[in-house]
DNA sequence: ATACATTATGTAAAATTTACGCATTGATAT
DNA sequence: ATATCAATGCGTAAATTTTACATAATGTAT
């Protein structure tokens, strides 16, 4: 065991920050999750995350995390949650604070860190056992992503920068795990006016092809700004 | 100076859990603050806190002030946010975990603990200069409870046991900060059948007396199970 | 008895949501 | 070339929900 140096007045509990990144492949939502190579939970599976630094805020801190895992930079991140059952680590106790990313899987490329045996996105409906309380940690991160999609645009953050309507009914449907009427989905859609039809349609592709759209983020935030509450789905 | 007696191999963030508690009057939304007798921003107001023990939940940690500040116990409480910034405390790295909790002011009596000069219900309109970043958590927390109240019967931790609509009414417009109209309120609140209307009416009321209700917690449970979801107002 | 303040109920019009039908498009097979 | 096929794009009628009021009922105070 090292030498403690840090002391303090009173206990300190460690904290740490957990990321749940959620990623679309085009088909399926996935989460990234990595494989520990240190006890506790060796071997198991579990969301990546670090003990804070001594300066740095919480959403810094799973910026870096993200950064470490897999070059991720400049995603969308949002807190979820704390966890704080005080036998949540065998080792001491830990506070972990959660936070919840949204990214296009195809964007990054995934390499195991230091502390990984490996890296890896898996479908959210094919979860293994987890590490320490990540099962719930996950789970509270699928219910928040399910809620917030029905009055937030989130699919842009999941998106390419153009996109078909079908393909984000695509996402929509990953999602809340259910599916919606194309005709009610794309007139819902269109009347929130926060897309932006492109001149460009689909190429190469064995039916008719779909115009692509783009997210038109000023409207979006036009709408923010005025307290509009979307209805999205 | 204390001595230093908990040590640990890393550097340790201390954490807090601050609460913000609502209370409704029967007219209008209040918040409980207390004046800090001690440095940093000794006099100032505050929302009540406190360093969380070694082996307690964040959720007890929130009960343990509030026995501590007025012996408020089995409140409806709910974790709010984390606020991490590394400088929001003067003395040291502190983060804290905010909790937001329900009651009727009536049903307490505020007594001033011993860190404390005075402690008060505030009404959420006349909020004076909070200490730390209180002021943001306190605005996080209003912003949750105006969103909340919309889909979940939040009213009743507010609101006596038995009540009438048109009281229930006033506490949704102290929430909202906006009027809204007395006959829609009523149908959209009876469609939803989480209330029970009582035999009893109001006593020695200069105009005619407006029927008892309660809430209908069981059937509220079945709703809530079935995921359905409530558009309150 | 009458005035008054407030509760309780109803209803028509407007707006939104839901459930589909059908024409269009463009690559692929015949 | 022409037909086939799978999926997109547009439209519409019916059902439901929301909104904006009008009016009757009740119990105390004058």
């Amino acid at each position: 065991m090292k030498k403690a140096i840090y002391t303090y007045q009173y206990p300190h509990p460690a904290l740490t920050v957990d990321c749940i990144i959620f990623g679309f492949d085009g088909q399926n939502l996935k989460v990234m999750l990595i494989q520990r190579k240190s006890e506790p939970f060796a071997k198991m599976w579990a969301l990546p995350g670090a003990f804070i630094d001594e300066a740095e805020s919480l959403e810094s801190c799973a910026e870096r995390v993200l950064m470490k895992e897999c070059n991720i930079s400049g995603v969308y991140l949002e807190q979820l949650f704390t966890f704080g059952n005080p036998a949540r680590d065998p080792r001491e106790r830990v506070i972990s604070v959660a936070y919840m990313g949204l990214v296009k899987t195809a964007d990054f490329e995934l390499i195991a860190g230091n502390d990984e045996l490996q890296i890896e996105w898996r479908d959210v409906k094919e979860i293994p056992d987890l590490a320490f309380d990540h099962q719930q940690i996950l789970q509270t991160a699928i219910d928040r992503i399910r809620g917030k999609i029905r009055y937030q645009p989130i699919g842009f953050e999941l998106m390419n920068p153009k996109f078909t309507l079908p393909q984000l009914q695509q996402l929509y449907e990953a999602i809340l795990g259910q599916s919606l009427d194309r005709r009610n989905f794309r007139k819902k859609l269109l009347t929130m006016q926060i897309l932006k039809q492109l001149p460009e349609k689909q190429q190469n592709v064995a039916h008719k092809a779909a115009f692509y759209y783009e997210f038109d983020k000023e409207r979006y935030e036009v709408l923010m700004t005025e307290g509009i509450y979307l209805e999205l789905v």
